[in-house]
DNA sequence: AATTTTATTCCGACCGTTCGGTCTGTTATT
DNA sequence: AATAACAGACCGAACGGTCGGAATAAAATT
């Protein structure tokens, strides 16, 4: 891909990622490019490609699962928790690597809702993510149950999705609070002490 | 208030809500109410005026609580659980009520992101929303455990912010998956697992 | 009670601005 | 010489918002 183009894109991203969709203006694109509208015409057959193109290239990237996270059955329970909030530690990273200091997570929550009704392809895609997410915990569990770490009359669908729904929540309300930084005691709190009372 | 000003707020409301702020023009409001733009700036400013005080009549009125959820010490735990996942399937046909029937409840999220871009007072109220339904999980966590109901040895702040979480993530969740419903049935599964591990 | 005056409510053509997008021309690359 | 990579003036449509006036209701005057 030509560096111009990139250079389209991540800017893109950045912006969309602070204001959403529609409250980018292609103008305010082409001044934060530093190039024209020219340059942005002929990468692009208009706004809503540019979107999509970026989405594909820079959002999907952002995933809190890395290929450390394949599960290992040596591994305990507790540590996959561990490693779990620090991957979504790394992610929240990433995200304020891409849209500087401002904005915190709120513009990730905007830009997905903005998936979903520009992009509906891409909802697919979201969901992927989230059964994929889900499937994770679920070996987690079913894994921590077999060797004996986690209490076997529990439910492991419902206690695989507790901990993603946990994680969704706690990541909602440390946005819309505007304490970014309280996503990761909060979840570490949370799931040391559902850990506790799941524990054999 | 004069029934074609209350008219415009629910018409208002009701796109806001599908829609989002920025995606709703005047010339649809205008259209939907079978007014005219005289109307609208007799009894508006402008725009962004309307839309606080719509959220200001309406959206802050919708909330999972009502009298009935004052806390009464003989109530048990359990029974409080149920009440209060009752309270959220009321509050869910409130919204769906004004809403019509489109847009399930993705609405809901993205109104609450635009009132913190274009209303950031509102987001103290948001907040202090949030601090209420907490204080309230926390007392009826003190109450279960006072009780005995509820194991003594958990924290209780963490605990209350538990459910609290718990109820954001399957609802955000039920939400992106587009499964309404589904809100209902997996906060009442993951609920009572829950309930179940924190039982004495 | 009838009539005039005043104020309110509402209409819709219209305005300036901004939007996404186009098009012609210039510069660099092959 | 030909093509790709940009620049930026420009376009029609749609945006939020204005404004003079018509319709209606309320108040005042006769």
């Amino acid at each position: 891909m030509s560096p111009t183009k990139e250079h389209i894109i991540l800017t893109s991203f950045r912006l969309f990622l602070q204001k959403g969709y529609k409250e980018v203006t292609m103008n305010m694109l082409v001044k934060a490019t530093g190039l024209s509208k020219g340059a942005f015409y002929h990468y692009f057959e208009n706004k809503e490609q540019l979107f999509v193109e970026t989405l594909d290239n820079l959002f999907f990237s952002i995933s809190p699962f890395n290929n450390e996270m394949i599960i290992n059955p040596e591994v305990s329970f507790f540590d996959y928790m561990q490693m779990y909030i620090d991957n979504i530690k790394k992610m929240a990273k990433t995200v304020s690597t891409y849209v500087g200091e401002e904005s915190s997570g709120m513009g990730y929550y905007r830009l997905m809702l903005d998936v979903a009704h520009y992009a509906p392809d891409f909802h697919k895609k979201i969901d992927a993510s989230n059964k994929y997410e889900l499937a994770f915990w679920r070996k987690v569990v079913e894994n921590g149950i077999r060797k004996g770490e986690v209490k076997e009359d529990l439910d492991v669908d419902i206690l695989a999705n507790h901990f993603q729904w946990l994680q969704d929540g706690v990541a909602l309300n440390s946005i819309f609070s505007g304490d970014p930084d309280g996503l990761y005691s909060n979840l570490d709190k949370v799931f040391s002490q559902l850990y506790k009372i799941i524990k054999k």
